[in-house]
DNA sequence: ACACAATATTGCCAAGTAGTAATATTTTAA
DNA sequence: TTAAAATATTACTACTTGGCAATATTGTGT
């Protein structure tokens, strides 16, 4: 479905997997994933500095991946691409079965399902 | 369906959305994808240094993405995991959509499909 | 106005890495 | 054993960036 793409838009689609190739904003994404929080709260959460989590977020944020909504004294990060736990997902599945073969490699005869 | 991943298991999410945020390898990927090709075609179809391609091959083929077989005097590599394209049509989405809204910012009412 | 709390920004450093030229390794063919 | 071709590796440079401490900004309550 999808032609050929040129050196721009490889750029851009590299880009966005960068933006996803961090422990911290993936750990960031994964606390989002169970509704909106403050960046105080996600520090907390994930044991962060407070600079660090704000910086990590704006990347998230510029990228369009979060939307950012102030109240009160605080601002409020949510998801705003549900595609990202998608591609999670299917980088997820890939490491279970790259673990799965190394195992049985060792220990032959697994059970099925 | 997927419970939180700890703090290694998000490691390795982020390396390997790290080996997709390079645009020479994603265009490695592209050419892969129309079948399989030695260093030296791949090197010449993007217009790339021999010891460039060859060390971005290498990445690839480490992250599990690319299968390497010798023959003759050549080495072809090809891809070995076809997530990778489902995870860039994603992405591809993602900026299209981007690129829509930010069109229709500027140009109101355009015609669907 | 003030103090206080939450968030963002700035300057910095250390680590990682894409690309390159030069060289090494591997394979084929004489 | 040679030479030649294809691929891999090494040493290097330039650039990017995650994390941090310090500071600035923004918003709330008094």
């Amino acid at each position: 479905m999808a032609g050929v793409l040129d050196r721009a838009s490889l750029e851009a689609v590299a880009r966005l997997f960068g933006v996803l190739a961090e422990p911290t904003r993936l750990a960031l994404l994964q606390a989002l994933k169970a509704g909106p929080r403050a960046v105080s709260e996600l520090a907390e959460e994930l044991g962060a500095k407070q600079a660090n989590v704000s910086k990590q977020l704006g990347v998230l944020h510029a990228a369009g991946l979060l939307a950012r909504a102030r109240d009160g004294n605080l601002v409020r990060y949510s998801v705003a691409e549900s595609m990202i736990f998608e591609l999670c997902e299917l980088v997820c599945g890939k490491l279970r079965r790259d673990a799965e073969r190394q195992l049985s490699a060792l220990a032959p005869a697994k059970k099925r399902k």
